[in-house]
Formats: structure tokens, sequence, C-alpha cells
DNA sequence: TACCGATCCATCGGTATCCGATATACGATG
DNA sequence: CATCGTATATCGGATACCGATGGATCGGTA
């Protein structure tokens, strides 16, 4: 994904129409789910240490107030383990832990800071007044 | 939804101001789009003045460097009309140019806050060392 | 004029994502 | 010993998202 620019900055015509090469962790995060929804809650919950999927469920409810249905959890778990993103731990018991990869993180980081640059530009907008000129 | 809260770590700045946001609005955001990924590029877009679909296509690569395929835009731009997030806007030409309502720029507002918290959220973890311990 | 690329709107079919319900099973608590 | 919380997994349905397609209009230029 390009980089976040806000245009108003004079950038005529800099943007190349040839997409980017989607060989960067960031870009493979995007074909993870639609709009990476599940996706990067699962990811931004590993980050906080290995979790197995019922301990995912209740984390990401508590920092983000979302409650993935099982379907979603397991189905997203598997998509993102297939793509390299996680892996699974060692266990003995029922729990089957995750934890995140170098290349998980890697796209993780890089998404979110992409996330958050495009929520404050709306921010910035909306506090500038959007009220019909 | 819940207000964001990260269990166990101070948060030295993202500081969510006493947000109630007493309606019900930003729960509603959700519901349009699995994630409201389309969604909510739209709205940030037509937080910056009133644009037509085309416009918006434009805008929102610009701004966060995804492209929206048309019938996403144009589904989303019907659905975001039924409730009650933007409005057409009067044009003799070509053009459907639609605006933001006050309804649209309050879940906006929320939803983009809650956004900005979450992926804090995820940075912060990921800063912290997600390697196993 | 004739052509052509950019602008502009809209619909259709395919597919994968997401969801809720359901099934199974273990451990503690009453 | 019944019930609840924990824990994983799968199936069927709904639909958001996408790419292709099809027009129509406008401005520039050869």
């Amino acid at each position: 994904m390009p980089p976040v620019r806000e245009p108003g900055a004079g950038s005529p015509s800099g943007d190349p129409p040839g997409n980017d090469a989607g060989s960067d962790a960031a870009g493979a995060l995007e074909t993870l789910g639609r709009s990476s929804g599940p996706a990067s809650l699962i990811l931004s919950s590993l980050a906080g240490g290995a979790k197995h999927g019922y301990a995912l469920t209740k984390d990401i409810e508590s920092f983000a107030g979302v409650r993935l249905a099982p379907g979603t959890l397991y189905e997203a778990l598997s998509r993102l383990e297939s793509h390299g993103m996680i892996e699974a731990v060692e266990s003995h018991d029922r729990r089957r832990p995750y934890r995140l990869t170098t290349t998980g993180a890697a796209a993780l980081e890089t998404y979110l800071q992409t996330q958050r640059a495009v929520a404050e530009v709306g921010l910035r907008r909306l506090s500038a007044g959007w009220s019909p000129a």
C-alpha cells in the first residue's frame, strides 16, 4: 500500500498508476480478509503474547469491544497460519495456542500505522468542519 | 460499543476523553459492511466536503491508497444513504454528489476514535516486544 | 470533423468472509 | 450429578466485496 498523504501539500501527479509490488508485508496483510477486520485484531492480540483461540476471543473483546464468532475466529486463524503470519505452539492439553511470527509482526506494524494515519485524516477533516461551504 | 481499555498497561497518551457517545451511532456504523471498510473511507472522504462517486474514488485513493471497485462504491453509497449517514445533493448535470449528515458525522467520529485507539493498543504491544517470554 | 482518453454512473454474477447454530468434551462448583 | 464456564471445530446461510461490462458525456487535438 502506498504511503498515506493528505492532498493539499501539492503533489500534482506523483502517484504511479502501477500498483505496489505486493511482496511487502503490508500488502500481504491486506489479502487476508477483505478489510482485514478480524485478522488485525487477532494479530494485535497475539502481539501481547501467545494465546489459544478462546483466550483470543476474550482478549479481543476486552481491548477492542468486539466479540468474534467461533466460525470467524478459527477460519481467520487457519488463514493467518497458512500465510505465515502466525504459527502453532506445542501443547499437550486441549488448548491450541498460536504465536506471532516475525512476518506477522512486521505486517501488523505497517498495517496499524496506516490505519492510524487514515483515521487521523478523517478526524482532522471532521474537526475542520464538514458543513456545506 | 464498550470503551477501549488496555488491561494491565498504563496509557500515557492514548487518552480517550470521557467519550460516552450517548447514542448508538457508532454501533450503527458497524452494521454497515462487515468491518466498515469501504464505508468509513467514504464517510471520511465526505468529511472533507460533498463529492460525487467518481471524485470519491480518486480522493480515497489519494488519502488511503485504496481503490474501491465500482460495485463496492455504489453499493456502499446506497447502504449509507438508506441508513441516514449521507444524503444526495441536488444536481442538474451528470454528477450525483453526496453529503455527510449530522448522524453520519457523529458515527464517523466515534468510529475513527475507536479505530485509532485499537491501532495504538496493537502498536504499543508490538513495541513492548512480542517475542516469547 | 473525427477521434480519443478522461470523466461519470450503474448493474450483474461470482466468491470468500463473516456469522450463528450446533456438536463435542473436560473441569470445577453447587 | 447437574450445571456452568472453558475450549475447539464444522456446517449452512447471508451478503459484502470485487471485477467485468456497458453506456453516456466532455475536452483536447490531429
